[in-house]
DNA sequence: TCGTTTGCCGAAATCGGTTTCGGAGCGTTC
DNA sequence: GAACGCTCCGAAACCGATTTCGGCAAACGA
């Protein structure tokens, strides 16, 4: 019994194979092959009759056949850390959306998986690897000592961050310069008469953490501001923390007319401080964040902020990894981009200053102001 | 002279294939193979053998090359529509996690693609199927004529929808009853003593909104309440919607004291609608809505909804398309849950009777109330 | 006692590709 | 004119699994 007809629909049995290209030029697999992978011992004239015949008839090879032989199965993975402190992540979809959109252009797939903790994210890396499900990895949210890093750099395996990292041994990257975002932002609040701004930055274990601590001081320094350590707030990465380090900031003796964040979520604490203080953001205390989040565009007054694009940092990461994966070597994939400033409504010039501040404040401080929880 | 391309990471050489396997053993592979496949031809005494001894050498067997032989990629695939209007998109993540979760729990994995609009959605799927990406697919958010369906049905590739549809014909789902949450929000406004319930209903195309219109009537029959189809507002998916929506059911000549959303993000414009027109939510006008986005949390008052659980639908929804895949009949493969009631503040006994209401509205509609997109 | 079944496994084909090896054909060179 | 080198392609091995086929024992039935 022989397979006649090509059940066309069944998705599986009329599928065109590279015998069935090779039978109808009178060529043989091998010839085929090579001539559609770039092998330089083919003539032009049978380079193009392979690619013409391939076409007419639609052959399109299988990626995990290749991938028997080559090992490369065409396709990125992504393993994202899914806690529960911060599930909500609004931009993952964007992310995955250019990420997805620049390896299908390239007819790559990607394979995504999560993990609760930073052991088991790197569990699943290996685990991955070992199953050969992807041929390189996209590193999210990177660590300064990253475990993921040591991982892939110990299986030989290619890979590119989205961020920085402390020892860039074998490392590609794509990011945003949250430090120079972090000098704007201090700089423009500087120039719209602020002369104590404080800087509440994210979670210390990340790399953008120090670097944007760095952009501040840049700010600063741009302003002939003096840099008193005592504005760096204690870091901040969600609403609740944001609100404590907003609180323990202007409790301050001299307590800051202005506050630069390096997350927005953690700015929109300081929303709810602030309130909770009695204060209005826009006028008696000013904010300038980054990231993006359209949250920030429905707070009252709406969060002037640096917005990340995280659709375009997608579509990048799976250009570099794809190179990265080809044999490009990684000093030369290593790429950095700005943020863009969004005006809203959180920044304006200082109406208070700060010891005027500082004794309006010190009169609602009295009664214990908490954190309450959002259901 | 050949292209020799040097590849990054050979990460390749140790493995252990199922060849070693039989030579460690004595046996040959295709006793190694049906032993671990539950072949009935294998003695129970060499299938425990060729376990430990697998276990042992630490085998896995490699996707791919199973899949030359089977056809099976042992791959989900999930292929998003991300438009431009609604990209944020809040639990993605949860679900996500639940869906890989559950999927690497059988040594499966996820494969994500996305597209922009509905007929790339379409082409995207079929690209996918044709290039076996993946063995079957989770269809989020179904139309009520969802032209994936189709697609899928035609080819004859297994899949689960995340909603109902309309020709369950082949169909497995996995669903919230949608309709069970309006008819109780509605029932539990009529209980607080609002006897005009408005409801806004999501988009017309996809199948929850026909059903949510159901449970909000007989949330009205059960609580002896006339319907209204002047209290039916226009479909609401986003802020701005939701904001039209609520202030054309507001300068009704007999207003609604409390309305029912089929969506939060809806309802979060009406916080705005009342707003622009001076009423207080939770006190003027009381609502309750469905969804759970974290948002919700936030609004002040903390908005009353219907929460689903996205990362238990991705479970259930991993579990369910794998079983489809191993043959099991769609119609044993549909399930519903209900979604949870999180009460916040803003729903509450009507302060003022529809027309005490409309008399309050009526002086704040002269000067037009227009909705202002933030930034 | 002699077929006949049954249980269990080995040999080999197979899936759809890639890659190695070698060898025709042809032009150069001395 | 023989040796040599190139260009280009066919033959066959190979990747790591699954699956078909057939056959050897032991068990069974008459």
């Amino acid at each position: 019994m022989q397979t006649a007809i090509a059940a066309a629909g069944t998705g599986g049995r009329g599928r065109v194979t590279i015998a069935d290209v090779a039978r109808d030029l009178g060529v043989t697999k091998s010839t085929v092959s090579r001539a559609l992978n770039g092998y330089t011992d083919i003539s032009e004239a049978t380079r193009l009759k392979v690619a013409r015949a391939a076409e007419r008839l639609g052959y399109r090879p299988l990626a995990h056949a290749q991938a028997i032989r080559t090992g490369r199965v065409r396709s990125l993975g992504l393993v994202l850390q899914i806690d529960n402190e911060d599930s909500a992540r609004p931009f993952l979809a964007d992310f995955i959306a250019g990420l997805t959109q620049a390896a299908s252009a390239e007819n790559w797939s990607v394979t995504i998986a999560t993990a609760p903790t930073e052991a088991e994210v790197n569990t699943t890396l290996s685990r991955l690897v070992d199953e050969r499900k992807a041929d390189g990895f996209i590193l999210p949210r990177t660590l300064l000592n990253d475990a993921r890093v040591d991982t892939l750099r110990a299986l030989e395996v290619p890979f590119v961050m989205f961020g920085r990292t402390a020892n860039p041994r074998d490392c590609a990257w794509y990011d945003i310069k949250g430090e120079d975002a972090m000098q704007q932002a201090t700089a423009r609040l500087a120039a719209l008469g602020h002369k104590r701004i404080a800087h509440v930055p994210g979670g210390p274990e990340y790399t953008y953490s120090q670097l944007r601590i760095e952009g501040y001081r840049r700010g600063l320094a741009q302003a002939d501001l003096p840099f008193d350590p005592e504005l760096i707030g204690s870091p901040a990465t969600i609403r609740r923390a944001g609100f404590g380090a907003t609180k323990a900031l202007l409790s301050l003796r001299t307590p800051p007319t202005a506050i630069v964040f390096a997350i927005d979520r953690a700015a929109l604490g300081a929303y709810r401080a602030a309130d909770a203080l009695g204060l209005k953001i826009g006028h008696d205390l000013s904010v300038i964040s980054y990231d993006g989040i359209p949250e920030g565009a429905y707070a009252d007054p709406g969060l002037t902020t640096f917005a990340v694009d995280s659709r375009l940092a997608g579509e990048r990461l799976a250009k570099i990894l794809t190179a990265r994966i080809r044999g490009v070597a990684p000093e030369n994939l290593r790429e950095l981009a700005q943020a863009t400033l969004v005006e809203r409504g959180s920044d304006k010039p200082p109406q208070l200053t700060s010891a005027e501040l500082a004794r309006q404040i010190k009169t609602t401080l009295q009664c214990d102001v908490q954190w309450e929880e959002p259901k």
